[in-house]
DNA sequence: AGGCAAGTTTTCACTTGGTGCAATTTACAG
DNA sequence: CTGTAAATTGCACCAAGTGAAAACTTGCCT
């Protein structure tokens, strides 16, 4: 061993350069920060700098990684939905559409990403500013799923069938959650998830069907 | 006549009080320096300060009546989507509810209706703040959708169905809106808004087929 | 009319969000 | 070890929002 702690002839495969690895690790410690925050003191009642405090760097540092205090605990949303995204695009090509929305709206029910959405839905609930972050949230991945999906069909779709299809999908997607949020709260015991599955399959047979049944 | 301007005896059937007229008049005054200062600066570049200056109001009473900046512009988003709700009020409540949906899409292809959302849609879109808060207006619609489509069918209807149907109404309509507005700019002409109608039929007639034709 | 009560606007002071800049510290290469 | 570039920090600043009390309007009652 040339030198201490790992291989320099082995770890030049990817990134992992000290500098990224801790801009990530403080990241996540301030999004982790962020939620104890929430979860401690409720919606409102924290300032960024308290966040600071409790990630261990300066209110500056803080704005360097996340433009608005909001924006922080959307980090949260941002990567249950991404989850959800990475899904959709492993699905084959040829298959329906609905059903590869089906699919990929199947992950938001996998207990280790449904917990601090779950968590994050109840904290969130009453306060309008950072329901305003949420929202914009799904828009993103809206958007993201509008390009995953003019990427499987080609040039040959309508733009308006694209984002119409998107929008929709996501909308079921949030009535299936909210639904089952209001019934259920953050239980997040096996039934209480096999509930939010048959939601988000009934909702997306709603939309699969115009509609039509009630 | 009793008293001075207009008769005690008459004017006594509805609420126009002068103190009602009065704050009617300030907000809608607001909006307007908002939308002015939007249109003359572009986004970003003007305080709430300068809007009140134009509306000839103080400051702090600009926030007597908008929580914040944007909510003075999405104002103009509010009445927008209020019209096609009072739309989809007066349809039939026996008519099928994408009918009665689509019946009410159009009403936002109306001239006097679309002129100062088109306008808005152009000046926002670049500003990521402000494109937050048109989100807010269309999910503050949606819910009074939502409401309307629980008065239409009564207790017998699932929740699932209701968030899941205005949910997809809703990001038909914004679907449509969007792709009109990339095609068009802020091109009000006759021909352009019957592009923006059909738009608006074509994506409630995809919603109703289930997204199946493409 | 005169005057009281309730509603509105304004002024002022204050907290917090968010940004630019210059100084400092930390990570990596030679 | 030493220089360079990236990251963190402190500091100063502007603008968003909010609370509270003073000043002004409007409506109502005798």
């Amino acid at each position: 061993m040339s030198s201490p702690s790992g291989s320099p002839t082995l770890d030049d495969a990817q990134t992992p350069s000290r500098r990224e690895l801790n801009k990530a690790a403080t990241r996540k410690a301030i999004a982790t920060a962020a939620l104890a925050q929430l979860r401690e003191k409720g919606p409102g009642n924290f300032t960024v700098e308290d966040i600071a405090a409790e990630a261990g760097i300066s209110r500056r540092t803080f704005f360097n990684y996340f433009a608005t205090l909001e924006a922080a605990l959307a980090s949260v949303t941002d990567g249950f939905l991404e989850h959800a995204l990475a899904e959709f695009r492993k699905r084959p090509a040829n298959e329906p559409v609905l059903e590869s929305a089906r699919a990929a709206l199947m992950a938001l029910a996998d207990p280790m990403t449904a917990a601090p959405m779950a968590e994050l839905f109840s904290l969130t609930h009453s306060d309008r500013t950072l329901a305003r972050s949420e929202l914009e949230a799904w828009e993103h991945c809206t958007a993201q799923i509008i390009a995953a999906a003019r990427e499987r069909f080609g040039d040959g779709i309508g733009e308006l069938y694209l984002r119409a299809l998107a929008g929709s999908v996501i909308s079921c997607g949030k009535a299936a959650m909210s639904v089952w949020f209001e019934n259920r709260g953050s239980d997040l015991s096996p039934e209480s998830l096999a509930e939010l599955r048959q939601h988000l399959i009934d909702a997306m047979g709603l939309l699969g069907s115009g509609f039509a049944a009630h």
